[in-house]
DNA sequence: CGCGCGATTGAGCTATTTCAACCCCTGTGG
DNA sequence: CCACAGGGGTTGAAATAGCTCAATCGCGCG
């Protein structure tokens, strides 16, 4: 028992030595001693069951938590009881980067199934940026891109209508899924409809209706959280808006 | 004349400083010398008028800008022409910082009215943050709290309706301009309906009619581009959502 | 002084929500 | 091994917030 829990614990250190490696240094440009520098400031993971949780909204900051396997939601109080939820974390995706400002999480984050998390203490890793120019303009990046997904998110709510968020949503598992080496047509859901209309801006009801209307138009299959895109392009197509957005505004000057 | 415009680029030049100073190093904790260092690379700004660009969507990304004076929108295209307002900025405020990643902009800005606007060439930016480990912190500040402010916008717009929405708007602009000294409750819009609507996911007919709701209510005074926030109170309580958002989800576990 | 665009106002229209009933797994305990 | 409870999910019907269409207004500018 314990020999077979010393052999599990190295092979999530092994695989998270590798999430780390995309995630932070996707592009290179770290010299192989850095790598490694950087590898001995990341936590190994004990494993994560569904509703741990890996902060909470008023925590202290410490660290950033990068998702390994599983999947990871984060979300934030809205009023009265109500929670908006503000992502779902795949596997290489990174956690906490909205604390940095504030020194305190001002969202939760709670595991949405059986997942290995590695934990980044920030402090250490800013003293490491510091002295590693690349690793710097990779965090500089990695930030960045998170604001641009919050702003694909904007566009999202603030333009398309239920179909095309929804198809969105899928695509977007799909592809992230893909990028990890995942099938991108055929994947369980680790969230309920009810996280997916709260992500969405929907009501539960209509989720389920678009997954029964999107079956029945022959772009998905759909079995309780079994998930399978059968007409991608066709969903690519909805996204785009051949189903056209408002607002044709433009601006002179 | 020239002389008059070597008077009034090195009024901007100081003012300038100032900003750069409030924006990146609030908090403290730059030695005087590492301000100056800073200081030199930003460089002095030209005054831009209604409709000037500070860049395009596709552009290569080389600098940071920050707005000393006046206003300025980012916006996306969507589909067919249409475009999502991502933003406005106001004095003191940062814009660019989405485009790190991708070193393109993924956006437009646009300047609303007459404006001096600072830039910060990157490279040279992230060169000094590298040698000055207090404002590497604060550059990661900056962007986290970026992201901190998307996430409230989601929240906008997953969870308000229509009238919470324009409350979150107005008070948003109130606060920011109080903390520039300038009044929180009496300013002038520098954008349009159709703009303040694009932005909040609203059709400008909403907007127009709230805004003549929010009169009659007595929360404002609006006179075309003029507001006056009458009862500031109120439209807090409305944000808050006094009328009460949608989900009470509570998650198990 | 007239043109034009931004803003306002009115009146239906519709996508989505809300309310309510029901179904179907899943897990639990007798 | 089966009955039952409970939560998630689906489906239907009614209610509605906000959109669209359309007309009018009025300021600002040439």
């Amino acid at each position: 028992m314990s020999q077979r829990t010393v052999i599990s614990l190295e092979s999530i250190r092994v695989a998270c030595k590798n999430c780390t490696l995309s995630s932070l240094c996707l592009p290179m440009g770290l010299a192989q001693e850095d790598v490694e520098r950087l590898d001995d400031i990341v936590k190994r993971a004990r494993p994560l069951h569904r509703g741990d949780s890996l902060f909470r909204e008023g925590d202290k900051f410490r660290s950033l938590y990068v998702v390994k396997t599983g999947s990871v939601k984060t979300f934030a109080p809205s009023q009265e009881g109500g929670e908006q939820v503000l992502g779902f974390h795949l596997p290489g995706e990174i956690i906490g980067l909205d604390a940095i400002d504030k020194d305190v999480h001002a969202c939760s984050a709670r595991v949405l199934e059986t997942s290995a998390i590695c934990e980044i203490p920030f402090a250490r890793l800013e003293e490491l940026t510091a002295n590693i120019p690349s690793l710097q303009h990779q965090m500089y990046r990695l930030l960045s891109k998170e604001i641009g997904q919050d702003t694909d998110m904007l566009l999202l709510l603030g333009k398309k209508n239920a179909e095309e968020r929804l198809a969105a949503f899928l695509l977007s598992l799909s592809q992230r899924l893909h990028k990890r080496g995942l099938s991108p047509s055929d994947f369980y859901l680790s969230m309920s409809r009810h996280e997916i209309g709260n992500y969405l801006g929907l009501a539960v009801e209509t989720v389920s209706r678009l997954f029964t209307r999107f079956q029945e138009d022959g772009l998905m299959q759909v079995d309780r959280k079994h998930i399978q895109l059968v007409d991608l392009p066709a969903l690519e197509a909805l996204v785009k808006g051949v189903g056209q957005g408002r607002d044709k505004q433009q601006q002179p000057g």
